[in-house]
DNA sequence: ACCTGAACACCGTTCAAGT
DNA sequence: ACCTGAACACCGTTCAAGT
């Protein structure tokens, strides 16, 4: 009998998180092994109390942990990509059966949702040291939650893959959303358009991370560099004949900006997609 | 044997564009079988001439079709969905074996990039009637383009997830970017402002079309409406002890945005956005 | 409470064989 | 030229059983 405590009668989970999941301690140490809350449903049928305050048991056979399975799958993640991810694989890695994650995690889906999370800790509201909220200018704000996010879609490519089919609400990335409610208020847009503004900006990151990541990604597994990877992806398109007129138009732009690594480029454009974002903002509020 | 060329001297394969596949006939009508084409490497291993004119032979077995096989499977991907899409589901409906596809494409992930391409056939650049270069406002152009690549996104969930794992260049998909390019020339942006303007534009409309498609998809299998569901999980949030907070600060902005359904929300904030993004294009091309 | 092993119902793809 | 069937090496997950 495994843990999950009434899979039956779950018709409809939109996500661990809004089924009673505590949040894991509220900081990825390796705290208490407690596997999954009873699901907050029934409180009678619950078990003797497990471990109370939840200090670690280190009598346990194999050392198996909530956050040390979350740990590892957000390594193996990073590492071979989301296709290749497998529960046997992770278990493997874990050194144990792979039905010993079951008893920690209910499903495969949920335990990518707990990895998409804790991957959200790197964001700038959450990472000490930066005092973000600290900038007077919101402008100054908005672009360093711009560029911490991109950065995680990044470090972690398959991120953007998961979070397009869980619509997540964890703790961190809930912290995140509010950092970033905070700084659309504090432009002074009237409240109907700061939905709008919020789309505007973080789903073009969003869209610029996922290009930028399975780039980077695919660079990293074919062995070259992103440099290499580009210019021979130029050749074979030059080379096939449907793609005439197609170079031709793109060649203006691509010599317009200039000089640079394929990173360097990217990274201007980044800024100057940022700077027509605020732009608008600016334009937008004043007219308002 | 199959057609598979010679799939082991290809260790870069970046799309099944790139790797000599003709256009599919140009247009998606029911044309000759021809399954892949002969990889263009060495000539002298050509077949017989297969069919010569690409006339349809009607004393075929199956029907089977490289048309009749992505258009089913665009189909089956918007009916049940990525994740539940197989090889086998697929010869299921057509009425073939697994195998029989195999003719026709070399692995699955060469059949879902044709799907995509396929799918691209319906933005504005290519459909017929609607001249979207009649209008010589460009403003005008970059919301139709917007809005049209947005009604792909929401009508086949899966592109978004393919799109990051395939960058994709197949012809209809070009004919679209060259329909960008266009307009985003039009601005009067200077060429170095340029492609960071067609990324602030479209990976908006890309992050914000896959957060819709994949909510209208989650919708759809739990046999709600939007509304239905978006109340639902408004609810679930409101219980968790955890999110106390979010919507505190979340809900001041979701009244703001005043009266109507789900989508006719969305579809404000879609506006708003376009409206920020295009104020932010002329505010900066004004000031360089 | 935690972990295992065998089993089920699936996958994508290869290979040899049919017509 | 086109299609099949059996087989291989995988999956996620259930279930009954161990300690």
């Amino acid at each position: 009998m495994t843990r999950a405590a009434d899979r039956s009668k779950r018709p409809l989970r939109t996500s661990v998180w809004l089924d009673g999941r505590p949040p894991a301690g509220d900081a990825p140490r390796g705290d208490a092994p407690r596997g999954k809350a009873p699901e907050g449903r029934a409180p009678e049928g619950r078990a003797p109390a497990p471990t109370p305050g939840g200090a670690r048991r280190p009598d346990q056979p194999t050392g198996l942990d909530l956050h040390r399975i979350v740990t590892e799958t957000v390594a193996l993640l990073d590492t071979d990509g989301l296709a290749s991810f497998s529960m046997r694989k992770l278990a493997g890695r874990l050194g144990v059966t792979a039905m010993s994650v079951y008893w920690y995690v209910d499903t495969k889906d949920d335990l990518l949702e707990l990895a998409l999370d804790e991957v959200f800790a790197e964001l700038p509201p959450n990472t000490e040291g930066e005092p973000i909220e600290a900038s007077p200018d919101w402008w100054a704000r908005l672009r360093a939650l711009a560029h911490g996010y991109r950065a995680v879609l990044v470090r972690h490519p398959w991120v953007t893959t998961l979070i397009g089919n869980y619509l997540n609400v964890g703790p961190r990335s809930k912290a995140f959303s509010l950092a970033v409610q905070r700084v659309i208020r504090d432009t002074g847009l009237p409240p109907e358009r700061r939905m709008g503004a919020i789309g505007a900006t973080f789903q073009f990151v969003y869209g610029f991370g996922t290009i930028e990541g399975h780039f980077k990604q695919r660079c990293a597994t074919a062995g070259m560099t992103q440099d290499e990877y580009y210019t021979e992806a130029i050749g074979s398109i030059r080379q096939s004949p449907e793609m005439a007129g197609y170079l031709e138009s793109a060649d203006e732009i691509l010599a317009a900006r200039g000089e640079g690594t394929v990173e360097e480029l990217r990274e201007r454009d980044f800024e100057v997609a940022l700077d027509i974002l605020i732009a608008g903002i600016e334009a937008t509020t004043a007219r308002g």
